[in-house]
RNA sequence: GGCCCCGUAGCUCAGUGGAUUAGAGCAGCUGCCUUCUAAGCAGUUGGUCGCAGGUUCGACUCCUGCCGGGGCCA
């Protein structure tokens, strides 16, 4: 269903093309005028220069009075076209220039996006937006708020599996599992809003050792006995023990009285199960006040009872990557550069871990998913390789299976490590946790980091910085923004039909403004590329910081300036719908009020 | 012993090849509320980007080695 929805938005070419790729055409157009004008030797052969503006590179500029973009294209193309940089810079920025004033694809087209272009230091081209571009671009995002964030639609849009959190359902959720939680969405988020169909998968162990062993839990806590050593201890093993319903209670006691051994059908077996679905569906519930919705729930179990697993031994044995010895059987895991091979399944007939995985792979790709992204903890990174490499023995592409390593957290309380062991019942849950920062805190925490970097949280800190805490910066200037748009209305003055006119002078408040908010596609694109949300967080903040500049030095609501009024209204307007689409992004509110 | 991640301001973290200014938030200091929300704004203090080499016109950014922290495997 998520996918419907993601497919379903609305994809408008204009808002959906970064504005830097818009430049890097229009260089790449004027470097094969020049070429052609004579301005500019032609190179070798075709392919070199086709070779030269494909690596077209157009950065922004860390010095505003360096233009609005700058590309050092002339300094790369130096050797190919046998000129010096300043040269070829200068009989690009001739071309630019000329295009800015003539119309493209005949009367009826758009003008070049560059407006002035100058050559600065060795042979960079600073390049100054043409003021109508950019209010083209913010009236279309007026128009089609809703469109504005999503890149426009791929020429194939990837079908993507994004599996995270898959914690074992054998206690609740920890601040733990909190940062793959909001990584995993967040990444998929960011992935939707490329333009690609994205499925959010959790997978659990409903069977085996450990499932057992909290069935053992409740068993012991229900008889008013002593949990054992090695059993889960936590207040809400107590909690299941007191709650098992009625048929569950007697099918439990059926199994005990009928003496049944079999550990797939014993009294363990059928409390264990039920409590397990019971922690599961708590999971399930605590994820969605998060903010996640998972699409598919994965049982690892039904991997082998839907025959994935041997499907995948059969491959492999087709394939001879398969070894038997000591009764146990190996993947040639060595055969692609791991260490050792890996056991499948162990010499006592047991299917190991990696068995589980492979029969996943091959589950997954059997759904149609071009590319398979797994968020694991740090501590997962030895097995990356094996299952990469069974991918590849499979028959997949290995760069089709990827791996996001997230790194750990120390949660802090007042300078002192709190402790997470699920099985000694010390932990704090991620409920609780969000009960004392709230989710729109926790969100822009996790997502304004990047997910390979350690970070120590402190939860006192966070909590006490409330006010000051980047997230609320960000929710206060779009509360501003609305704030200022009621104003106006209450003041019968509406916004303009158009910002054309309205962003001439480069230097103005609207011009400052303008050139922060239709960064945007720019930072989805780069958040999707790098599989990184941290530039979301800084867009939304500096966008709030330029709107607060903006605030300052420009009176929107002015009765004796009506005309002035109207275009800065609709300036607002489109900088609280593009701050809503970034905080949208993250799944993070953007309140009217505060 | 092998492998992976990390080492940037007092703290928490961005930045991962470009223009003799390496950024943000917090913490500190100085100003600003009869004015569209002061949960704000302006200014200021604070850094040998772990260390040493190398590649390059240019390295916090890439390569090698070392030191330190964390993790996985054996």
């Amino acid at each position: 269903m998520k996918n419907v929805r993601a497919a379903s938005l609305a994809r408008d070419p204009l808002l959906g093309t970064p504005l830097r790729h818009v430049v890097r055409e229009a260089v790449g157009r004027a470097l094969r005028r020049a070429i052609a004008d004579g301005r500019l030797p032609a190179p070798a052969d075709a392919a070199a220069l086709g070779a030269l503006i494909a690596g077209i590179e157009i950065e922004i500029p860390a010095n505003r009075a360096h233009g609005d973009y700058a590309s050092n294209i002339a300094m790369k193309s130096s050797k190919v076209l046998k000129r010096a940089p300043a040269e070829i810079a200068a009989a690009i920025a001739a071309e630019l220039t000329a295009e800015a004033g003539e119309r493209m694809h005949g009367a009826a087209g758009s003008l070049g996006p560059i407006a002035a272009a100058d050559v600065a230091g060795p042979g960079f081209l600073n390049l100054h937006l043409r003021a109508g571009q950019l209010a083209d671009l913010l009236d279309a995002l007026v128009a089609q708020p809703t469109a504005w964030g999503h890149l426009a639609e791929q020429q194939t849009a990837l079908r993507v599996n994004v599996e995270f959190v898959s914690a074992n359902p054998t206690g609740p959720l920890t601040v733990g599992n909190a940062r793959g939680a909001f990584v995993g969405d967040l990444l998929a988020r960011v992935l939707e809003a490329a333009g690609q169909e994205v499925t959010r998968e959790y997978y659990f162990n409903d069977f085996g050792e450990q499932v057992r062993r909290l069935g053992e839990s409740v068993i012991a806590l229900r008889d008013k006995q002593v949990v054992a050593d090695d059993g889960y201890k936590g207040d809400y093993v107590a909690e299941l023990a007191a709650e098992i319903p009625q048929d569950v209670a007697e099918r439990a006691a059926t199994a005990r009285s009928a003496g049944e051994s079999d550990p797939a059908r014993d009294e363990i077996a059928v409390i264990g199960r039920w409590a397990s679905e019971h922690v599961r569906s708590g999971i399930e519930a605590s994820l969605r006040n998060l903010g996640v919705d998972f699409d598919v729930w994965r049982s690892e179990g039904s991997l082998y009872t839907e025959g994935y697993v041997d499907r995948a031994i059969a491959a492999l044995h087709e394939g001879g990557w398969l070894d038997e010895s000591e009764g146990a059987l190996w993947f040639r895991s060595t055969a692609f550069g791991d260490d050792k091979d890996r056991v499948i399944r162990k010499s006592n007939g047991g299917y190991t871990y990696f068995a589980s995985d492979i029969g996943y792979v091959v589950e997954k790709f059997s759904r149609g998913f071009d590319h398979l992204v797994y968020v694991w903890g740090a501590d997962h990174h030895g097995t990356v390789a094996r299952v990469r490499n069974a991918a590849e023995a499979l028959g997949y592409s290995k760069e089709s299976v990827e791996m996001l390593l997230v790194a750990w957290v120390r949660f802090v309380r007042d300078g002192v490590e709190m402790s997470m062991s699920k099985r000694a019942g010390t932990f704090v849950t991620l409920d609780e946790l969000l009960e004392e920062i709230g989710v729109d805190s926790a969100r822009w925490y996790f997502a304004s980091r990047s997910a390979t970097t350690a970070v120590d949280f402190d939860i006192v800190a966070a909590t006490a910085r409330n006010s000051e805490n980047p997230v609320y910066y960000a929710q206060y200037a779009h509360a501003r923004m609305q704030s200022i748009l009621r104003k106006a209305a209450a003041e019968s003055l509406a916004p303009s039909a158009t910002l054309a006119g309205a962003l001439d002078d480069p230097a103005s408040p609207e011009a400052q403004l303008a050139r922060i908010i239709v960064r945007l596609p720019e930072v989805v694109e780069d958040a999707a590329a790098h599989h990184e949300t941290q530039g979301v967080t800084t867009y939304a903040s500096e966008l709030a910081s330029a709107f607060s500049a903006f605030y300052r030095d420009a009176k929107v609501v002015d009765p004796s300036a009506p005309e002035r009024s109207a275009q800065r209204l609709r300036l607002v307007a489109a900088a609280a719908a593009s701050l809503a689409a970034a905080l949208r992004l993250l799944g993070i509110s953007a309140p009217d009020e505060m």
